[in-house]
DNA sequence: AATTCGTGGGT
DNA sequence: TACCCAAGAAT
């Protein structure tokens, strides 16, 4: 194969993954253009290891009552953590109101266009700003989810799945297919993390709907199986994290601070039980009071 | 670099 | 039933 050949690949790439966003996109709500920026910011962090499904509701529930990132500046953060509701790891809400709480203070209430800037607010790593940089703004950005990963590692690399973190290799990847011109990075960016998302998916894989079957790696390659170590399940069962969330949950159900007796309730065993308590506290979000009463933070 | 951090639906 | 995995970040 000439190098020309290999470039040429590269970039044939483009228009068939484009063309298929623009006829098979989901129309979901933070990709209207009233979304806004804050819209956008929003919905990554509730999506950051949460499904689609699950973040909807919640996400049009927090955007009527927060329309702007200073409407929750002014709220405490145990009212984030309430309405965080049960999509899971709820230091991401602690985050999300502190990151509020940043702009409205320190960025005249505009979600920043900056990517360090981006970068330096509370629950914004590398993926979240570039996220944010490209859907918001327009930006050029590589956005490496684990969407992107699974189909680059597939189409480009021809391997089933990405490493478990991500590498230097794949942001070359990344960045060696990222279009040169800013609006059509963004659209690429959009595009191959839903076709990630919709039909290169982790488990089945439909590649009959597949706008580059033809020129994926892995398809070529006969699509062999992952080898190597089985990657880590998420044990959940009996963990500290289950504990957590079942304090977490009398907490976020309750008007009123609780007595220490209703969090004793949800766990029989007392040195995890309280092991799990001490964390949350530590983390910020529950607030002990005088005598055994705990609630949401203020 | 390896762990920790929730929750629920799909298979 | 168990297991997998879902737009990651922080430490």
């Amino acid at each position: 194969m000439s190098t020309d050949t290999r470039a040429t690949a590269h970039h044939d790439l483009h228009a068939p993954v484009i063309d298929w966003f623009d006829e098979h996109a989901r129309d979901l709500p933070w990709r209207r253009p009233e979304a806004g920026a804050w819209g956008v910011m929003v919905s990554e962090f509730m999506l950051q290891q949460t499904p689609v499904s699950r973040v909807l509701p919640v996400y049009e529930q927090w955007l009527a009552r927060w329309p702007r990132p200073a409407d929750l500046a002014t709220e405490s953060a145990g009212e984030a953590v309430r309405a965080w509701g049960r999509l899971g790891y709820p230091r991401r809400a602690l985050r999300l109101h502190a990151a509020a709480t940043a702009i409205a203070l320190s960025h005249g209430g505009e979600v920043p266009r900056d990517h360090a800037k981006l970068l330096a607010l509370p629950g914004v790593g590398e993926y979240t700003a570039a996220a944010i940089g490209s859907f918001a703004y327009g930006q050029r950005h590589s956005v490496l989810d684990t969407n992107v990963r699974r189909v680059f590692a597939r189409a480009v690399t021809g391997v089933q799945y990405p490493p478990t973190a991500t590498t230097a290799a794949e942001r070359r990847t990344a960045l060696a297919l990222l279009p040169d011109d800013k609006g059509t990075a963004a659209r690429w960016a959009a595009a191959t993390m839903e076709l990630g998302a919709l039909v290169c998916t982790a488990r089945g894989p439909e590649c009959v709907r597949c706008p580059i079957a033809a020129s994926c790696a892995w398809r070529l390659a006969g699509s062999p199986e992952h080898t190597g170590p089985p990657r880590r399940g998420q044990t959940y069962a009996g963990t500290d994290r289950q504990v957590r969330g079942k304090l977490l949950a009398v907490l976020r159900d309750a008007v009123d601070p609780v007595p220490q007796s209703a969090l004793d309730a949800v766990w029989d065993e007392p040195v995890q039980r309280a092991r799990a308590l001490d964390g949350l506290v530590a983390d910020g979000l529950v607030e002990p009071l005088a005598d055994g009463v705990y609630r949401l933070p203020v």
